[in-house]
DNA sequence: AGCTATTAATAAGT
DNA sequence: TACTTATTAATAGCT
């Protein structure tokens, strides 16, 4: 339809093809129009020129994704399962890595217990007992390092006390002096506070890391996830 | 283009409407074949008719799946991108999940604990030893009960071999008789075995679920995931 | 971007 | 559904 009959073959002239392309391109979309319209039918076209450029037609009344979508639905398929498949595997991968850690953890804690072997349990005793030595040990240090923080704290106020006295001319009152604690009296104080016999109902302990809010050291609550 | 000129809207006859529904759709095909050819360009059309048939077409040298990522590139996002991101948040979350619960392992195994308050150190002492309790309880009695097992076995035996050399009229030899275990000599052999002091380089425990096989205890390999 | 001679598509009928 | 054909619609080549 034109002035002579043309081969359907790629145009050579660049220029030619690009106007070809324009006047058919419009022509297809009308005719995508007049489809959707006379026959109540749903199209979706998305096409590319040689040069990248990009058109698309829609029926109105829908759109390209739910164009896309109903024809995965009928190929039985989805185009990006691989992709998707991969993701899933992936989420499958870490949910058993989870369930595992939070059996190692349940383990730890003494539960779930009957599946292991006694060599396991025997190993597994080891450890743990290793493991409340490191933290009995990590413990005594810190309230040691706290205690020795404190002991300067106070001497300095003391010091600063008795600068104040002297300033004042005043003499050293023995009422107010400084009593250097005995090098025993803290730990006697920690060992109170849980170091000699656990108290299991005593606490449940909320690591400082942001996120951990779950770890309540006692509670036995593993659902998350 | 036909025997009268018609109005664009919806053709309320049925079968007119699929008929011309068929028609026009060969036709926009054979439009969309000339366009690629014609102007080097790539075209992919999804169709549904009033009744739910379904039609394709696309250029040779492509496909659906390739236009349609070709289609998201252009637009800069995806038409999937909230179940995508969806996904990526579950798995984000999950991953989160994991790594607290590593944290939670390492901590109950001695390490990481620079974080931890006091009391926090105070409440995890009491927690692993609690555990540690109920994990040698657990060994006892498991090697309680397969000593039970296995000197019943021996009772079995011994009765076996008593009735075989009554049955050939033997007396019983003092040589291959049965001598009770005294109470206390497996315990002694469990004790030296680690229940009393534990010794960090015996063991790597494997407990016996399956997948659980990075799970030995004393290894601190905690990269998986 | 318009024009128009010419071809192509197709509506209605069989 | 397929074929026919009168008629309209699309468009190739040109300006």
């Amino acid at each position: 339809m034109g002035r002579g009959k043309i081969e359907i073959k790629r145009i050579e002239n660049a220029t030619n093809r690009q106007v070809t392309y324009s006047k058919r391109r419009t022509g297809i979309m009308k005719k995508a129009r007049e489809l959707t319209v006379l026959c109540d039918a749903q199209v979706a076209i998305i096409m590319f020129s040689s040069t990248g450029k990009y058109h698309e037609f829609c029926s109105p009344g829908t759109d390209i994704k739910t164009m896309v979508d109903r024809y995965q639905q009928v190929i039985g398929s989805s185009l990006w399962i691989e992709q998707y498949e991969n993701m899933q595997r992936t989420l499958s991968h870490l949910k058993e890595i989870n369930r595992n850690l939070r059996t190692e953890i349940r383990q730890r804690m003494g539960e779930d217990l009957d599946g292991l072997e006694f060599h396991e349990l025997r190993g597994l005793e080891q450890n743990v007992d290793a493991a409340l030595k490191e933290v009995s040990r990590k413990k005594y240090h810190v309230i040691t390092t706290q205690t020795d923080t404190f002991k300067k704290k106070v001497k300095h106020a003391h010091e600063a006390y008795r600068n104040l006295q002297h300033e004042l001319g005043l003499h050293e009152d023995p009422a107010f002096g400084f009593v250097d604690n005995a090098p025993g009296s803290w730990e006697g104080a920690a060992a109170i506070g849980g170091g000699g016999a656990p108290d299991m109902y005593a606490f449940r302990v909320v690591p400082s890391q942001p996120n951990l809010h779950f770890m309540a050291y006692g509670s036995h609550d593993l659902r998350l996830g």
